[in-house]
DNA sequence: TTTGACTATTGACATAGTGACTATAGTCTG
DNA sequence: CAGACTATAGTCACTATGTCAATAGTCAAA
């Protein structure tokens, strides 16, 4: 059996076994931690995580995929936007349970990370 | 096959925003750093790393993917063995310094979890 | 010597995640 | 109006992964 950290019934993101997995979904949870807003401009801030470079579409997909787990929700602004209507999302209760397990999994993917740097160092004889 | 992995020398590369993802493979390198091993046996030292919970098929696709780049090498073993003909796998060269660069990457995967993590603190104003 | 547990690797199919390209459309500036 | 920028989403091809199962050798007990 997995040692995998099952909760939350929405089938979907498998993280399996994987300690050190995506970085994006938590960083957006985060972000809209701190307010509400749409995919374009949490894109932007996603720049403070060093995570400038995810294309546009998989950030879209993933709010998508957290909306339909529960973790966020939506509402269109159509007004006050300096282009097309915009869909500006919130972190739900769930949502902010979720960001706390996560940050949770982010520790012991640090520590996974330290375990394979450290066993590289030492096996290395040392740099 | 395996795209990614663009690494060495050009700075572009798709990557970025994949920090933290696999631990297996560069787990894998690590290990076989220390002696050339089979799959499965490397299956079992995964466990060092925290990584104990990978599929077996994973380790051996995770292998032969390796191998399909270059950064490993396999022979049977027919002999000695406690079962069936196992396949040893070793480093090669070009495996040692993709391991060094997978290092460095690590490091790098490691300092965004730790800023997302600061920023989730900072923002939650503190738990 | 047959059975069952453990060792050891791989094939095949379905499904999930991603990249790249494309479509749509509103706003703002010149 | 053209063109740049803001803003979101569809689609298709390719890749990665999960899952089930096939194959096969060794070893010890019944």
């Amino acid at each position: 059996m997995h040692g995998r950290h099952g909760h939350r019934g929405g089938g979907g993101r498998g993280a399996g076994y994987g300690r050190a997995d995506h970085l994006l979904e938590p960083a957006l949870l985060c972000s809209l931690q701190q307010g509400a807003t749409h995919g374009y401009g949490l894109s932007e801030q996603l720049a403070e995580f060093g995570l400038e470079s995810v294309p546009l579409r998989r950030v879209y997909r993933a709010l998508q995929g957290l909306e339909g787990a529960g973790w966020v929700s939506s509402d269109w602004e159509t007004s006050q936007t300096q282009g097309p209507p915009r869909r500006v999302y919130a972190l739900t209760l769930e949502g902010r349970q979720l960001l706390h397990d996560w940050m949770a999994h982010l520790r012991e993917s640090r520590a996974a990370i330290d375990r394979l740097l450290e066993a590289y160092e030492r096996s290395n004889g040392r740099a």
